[in-house]
DNA sequence: GATGAATGAGCTTTCATTCAT
DNA sequence: AATGAATGAAAGCTCATTCAT
């Protein structure tokens, strides 16, 4: 019985910590971690910053909570699409799709990744040191990647450049949407940057 | 003579301005916009806080012309080689090259974009929209493009498709780079990185 | 209960952020608005600098809400006046000396209007448009001279006329007592005052 | 010969200075003491902040200097009708109108009393103390005042209650106008008031 | 006389964090 | 768990004044 509420407590808690989270999340992507203030968290969470204070027991450690939360989810997608009896090229598809929906349907979490995390070194270095924060997603892709190789579909290089090409490039999409400068909707480039990224990775006798 | 008297002056002044400029774009880089103050910069040029602001108006506004003046920089060293009578493939190669070797001689310039013009979009909403700061930059990325195209060599698709994966490419690299990750030193990946750029964007009647 | 809590909290504040304003009001009135500093108040409170901003957003809104307070203070004396069942010139008199005796006592109810609110027009011109601030003190002027008009007492002339008279008058002899020129104290010029105020504004077959 | 020349210079630094004087007027009236900055004047006279500081030894001097200017200006307009053969009422009738001509036509002249001399007492304090730097103007009323009062038209009555009304009211008027609140232009008022001065100030046996 | 770069103290305002309630 | 007043260090920026040229 005890036992039991205080699991319902925990649980009710915990609840609480990612709804802080989310809302935290969303201020950080939209106006950046140093202009975002802590009153502006509990404003959003119509909380009182003491008892913020409840569950985050700083800035920082929020912010790489929020990273390791983004990262997961990201892992999770992407695990699904590594786990299906699908070509190589067709995982690429999927994992496009996967970023640039997600970019614009809750763009707060790709611009986490590209504004917050990447930018500001200095609140991620004591805690997230050498992107362990982003292991889960970084894991996926490299399953993907070797899974692509081990078939015989992607020639065998560096991991990291590999990584780079695919990362860079989506994020880099990601970033010119938020700039307002492409043309056309994101979306509708799905197709050609799939065909991009399989091109620069695949091995000369892989399918075209 | 007076004339020339003012010129002189002038012509001083503009060098100690750039001289604050690259002062401010080491510690930008470094600590990022928000970490590094004014007194920073102050104290690293020798000079007073006061002075500082004789020579520009903001915090802001030194941003911005940081921006201006390294994507001037790099928008000639690309136009060097967009003036090379070589083969869009060795154009790639050499281009990836700059970039590398910047990122790794000068990592600021680079690190200026990934962390400051890309994380703080409000830093330049006011002046910079729709990336007219970084526009010298991408043209010359253009007239690359739109070359290797009429050349035949590349194939004909949006021209954002081809900047992402160009520069996001290279910025998630320097990005791995500064984070440490990377098993081997940046510039070795120069080759496989060109190649694979090469792939993604050439024609299917292109040397391959 | 808890209601009760949270009233008896407003209270608390409340009670606190007019402390405050009686602070500024008297360094206000004796260094003037802008050599007053905000440490120079948040000292006089024995409170911290970024307290006081928990209490008024900026140095301006705290020298709105002081005139605001003033005049509403001022109003309320004059109000009295208006409904006790006295003559116009007795009503007069009694204007002067409550102008008088603040003038005297808390002089720096009066000094900030003379020294404050007057001379700083950009302070309150965004806020304070138009005499608003002052709107319950120019509202109990009115009261008296229209009563002093319709009982046949005072000519009928344009308000402002009498306004500027009444008021002028009264605030240039504070402003020669603040600046020690008056060879006798300000109180004993009252009578004399008042009656050449009441010379000035009585209709012709008003009483002596 | 040498003597002619140094005059010659003397004179036109002396002319200088005053061009000088008189955009510092403009702008301390318009924008106040404190907000009006050394380089706000340098600019306005097309000249350098170092050159400034060869005319006025400091912000504070050139303000005391200002305002020994007014009142000698002031002085002589008043003095000119002390010295016509006419009516104490129609001297009154004069002073305001020259005042509010004044008020229109040179609002700097009467908003630098109003929101400079009157307001910032530190500024003067040193070098104007006990009015002595308006004493010209104040010389002149004193001298209006006594001679009415001699020629049996005035009410013998302390010079500073006679004093604080005539300057009080006026001033009062120009203030109202300055603010915008008056629903007429401040000239058509003249006759109204200098009728209302009169009648404060007249001898029970003078003239109507 | 003339210039304007240079100084440096000091201003208003912000904000992560604490703690008494 | 919850509140929000309180702290205090530090930020960006200003400006009267000086002085080498």
């Amino acid at each position: 019985m005890e036992r039991d509420l205080k699991t319902k407590k925990v649980d009710k808690k915990e609840q609480r910590r990612i709804e802080i989270l989310l809302a935290a999340l969303e201020l950080f992507s939209q106006k950046g971690f140093y202009v975002t203030t802590i009153p502006d968290i509990a404003r959003k969470m119509e909380m009182s910053v003491g008892n913020l204070y409840n569950y985050f027991s700083s800035k920082e450690e929020l912010a790489q909570e929020i990273i390791r939360y983004v990262s997961q989810l990201l892992a999770e997608k992407i695990h699904a699409v590594n786990h299906q009896p699908i070509s190589t090229k067709e995982k690429i598809r999927r994992i496009v799709k996967i970023y640039f929906d997600m970019a614009v349907d809750q763009p707060q979490m790709i611009e986490y990744f590209l504004r917050v995390y990447l930018a500001n070194r200095e609140v991620f270095s004591d805690g997230c040191e050498g992107m362990i924060c982003v292991a889960p997603f970084m894991t996926e892709i490299m399953v993907f990647f070797e899974e692509g190789v081990r078939a015989g579909d992607l020639r065998n290089q560096d991991f990291f450049s590999a990584f780079g090409l695919f990362m860079g490039y989506l994020g880099g999409m990601a970033f010119l949407k938020g700039e307002n400068v492409l043309p056309k909707e994101l979306q509708s480039y799905s197709d050609e940057i799939a065909e991009n990224i399989y091109r620069a990775l695949k091995s000369d006798n892989a399918q075209a």
